[in-house]
DNA sequence: TGTCAACACGAAAACGTTTTCGCCAAGAAT
DNA sequence: ATTCTTGGCGAAAACGTTTTCGTGTTGACA
């Protein structure tokens, strides 16, 4: 087992100085071509490669980027750092990942951990629990100390940085419109509760969609979940409720959910109480994933575009980073949704 | 914005010397009750932390593992690694991600650029391409320069490292006696080529269920896909594969699939074909994703428990990482597979 | 009064780089 | 023969820590 080898090792085996070996690796003009030609000759016969924590703490440049995520086992998020991710390594940048799991604190603790030196800038989007207690002071002493952060998608207006978004309203006013046009009179929506800011959106556009068909919004037909108590393996309780939704409301004959999951739990629940779907009932869900693509009938969804998400949220962050100017102005890129059209509508 | 505050400044500020602001933050017990006082009040006001990256080169540990993974939109995967952050920060280390995309360059690359002092052991699952060309060099250099490498899922016997892996003949075995001892008589294999490890053990799987059944393998009902051709948006030459398959062999009734997807595609292709599941014809598939749960009819699958294949890796890794001794021992942790019966199945 | 322990603190090395500056010798120019 | 350039190299600082090893001052004790 042969350790890394060092700038000094090399120095002592060929009897030169550390510094000759440095200019040397360098193709420094200072040295000759004998010795350069010996130096780098034993350095590729060793292998060798400068050790990155001595240059980090030299630059004061780490050349990573921190992401902190709500959870990974997501389709939309996984499709983010795949992003982030691509363009990060095409400028020579690595990803480091933490994980909030949507709670205050281990966002605050991920945070700090990654503050102190490990790297040069933030990618984030915030936990529900933090946007629950809006408490933001963690993000704006990140800030403070001359750290760069980039939000996407879950944001909040009032801290001062460049954001990644997508016009959520716009987004959902599209696909209700499109139900709507479709023939729809009755368009449910099934929704988070309000602090999740996108959830917030979400509706908003569906009321400007209605709205603009000159329909006036029925409370009943807004289902708000409380998405504490659906976790991946509690879906009995969203299923029940929406059945209550069907059954409350017979003549629903178009559902809106601001998700995929909640779209598709929607559709089994209308197959299940004998609805011919797209015929009697129409669905379009938020998020494109999988779920969408492989469901029966496949789901109608507005496509995020997850990566170009992480795409452009990286791109922001490293030119930051590497602005030569000190004039702080941020920036907000709003990307397209899409409608992909599947069987789910007609 | 206040930069980031070092000992040194500390130092001259209270007019002491680097060393006394170290000790007296570290409750040294060479410093006065009075000087430590005010030391760490100072250093509380302008909320002091040491740089991480300054600790890294002194101690020649950074705290982090380096995570080689080939996609990271898999719901496989992603579990994976929020079960190896949820270890890894648990015991105090970040966790840095690398896609290889399945290319055995871009694993290559992204090893280079963690193994140079950016972190202290691998965990990783290896790209298909590199499978195939079985050049391994890479780890092997990487094991000999002394960092420790954790092999999970695809992994190759040849190299000395800890592994964590499932028994997929074990898992495929169990799979495919399900369907038989359900009264299948004709089960079908879709698998995928030869040179990715899994598919191959799982095929033998599922010939030595087939043998424990006295049935005689038929060629014709084994399809191996040539997964080259099956991006995430190409999915029609699988499904004309598939279809090709049930086609020629009308008696086919239980299919088992070595992962998720081919297994809901073939499952489509069925329904089209007006079969009847599980009726007519019954559905196993490898992987327990999202898509399995909420297909229709649901998949029948084998559970891999990837947040626990996660859990073990980093276990393991940090184990050996702060293990005193030098004797090298490698150990392989089988993580047992679950089969996981749904609606596709009888 | 002189010696010694205890106490409180500082200097410096070390981790591995890069880079600025200074130095010496040799050859060119006067 | 003296001065000036220039080529080739080394010393040292710097990045921010921790830790070992002094060192000076104080008080106690003989």
């Amino acid at each position: 087992m042969k350790k890394k080898i060092t700038l000094k090792q090399i120095a002592r085996e060929l009897d030169v100085s550390i510094s000759t070996v440095s200019k040397a690796l360098r193709d420094s003009i200072e040295i000759s071509e004998d010795t350069r030609q010996k130096v780098q000759a034993f350095a590729k016969l060793y292998n060798y490669r400068p050790n990155n924590i001595a240059l980090s703490l030299k630059n004061r440049k780490t050349k990573t980027i921190g992401v902190i995520i709500p959870e990974i086992v997501h389709h939309f998020f996984s499709k983010v750092i795949r992003g982030i991710e691509l363009v990060a390594n095409k400028r020579g940048y690595n990803v480091i990942i933490g994980l909030s799991n949507e709670s205050f604190d281990k966002e605050v603790i991920n945070m700090q951990m990654l503050a102190n030196g490990s790297i040069d800038g933030f990618i984030l989007s915030i936990a529900k629990e933090t946007l629950q207690q809006q408490d933001y002071h963690h993000f704006k002493e990140t800030i403070n100390q001359g750290m760069p952060i980039v939000m996407f998608d879950r944001i909040v207006n009032d801290i001062h940085c460049d954001k990644v978004i997508i016009d959520d309203v716009k987004g959902s006013k599209n696909a209700v419109s499109k139900l709507l046009s479709n023939g729809c009179k009755n368009v449910a929506i099934i929704t988070t509760k309000d602090y999740v800011s996108v959830g917030k959106l979400r509706t908003q556009g569906y009321l400007e969609a209605l709205e603009d068909f000159k329909i006036t919004p029925d409370t009943d037909l807004i289902l708000k979940v409380d998405d504490e108590l659906v976790s991946e393996d509690h879906l009995e309780s969203l299923e029940k409720e929406i059945e209550g939704l069907f059954h409350n409301n017979k003549n629903i004959d178009g559902v809106f959910a601001v998700n995929e999951l909640y779209a598709i739990i929607a559709m089994k629940v209308a197959r299940n109480l004998g609805m011919k779907i797209p015929d009697e009932i129409q669905f379009i869900g938020f998020t494109d994933g999988v779920l969408s693509k492989h469901a029966t009938p496949s789901l109608t969804t507005v496509n995020q575009h997850g990566q170009e998400m992480g795409e452009k949220a990286a791109g922001l962050l490293i030119d930051n980073l590497e602005r030569e100017s000190e004039e702080e102005q941020y920036t907000t890129i709003v990307i397209e949704t899409e409608l992909v059209e599947r069987n789910s509508t007609k």
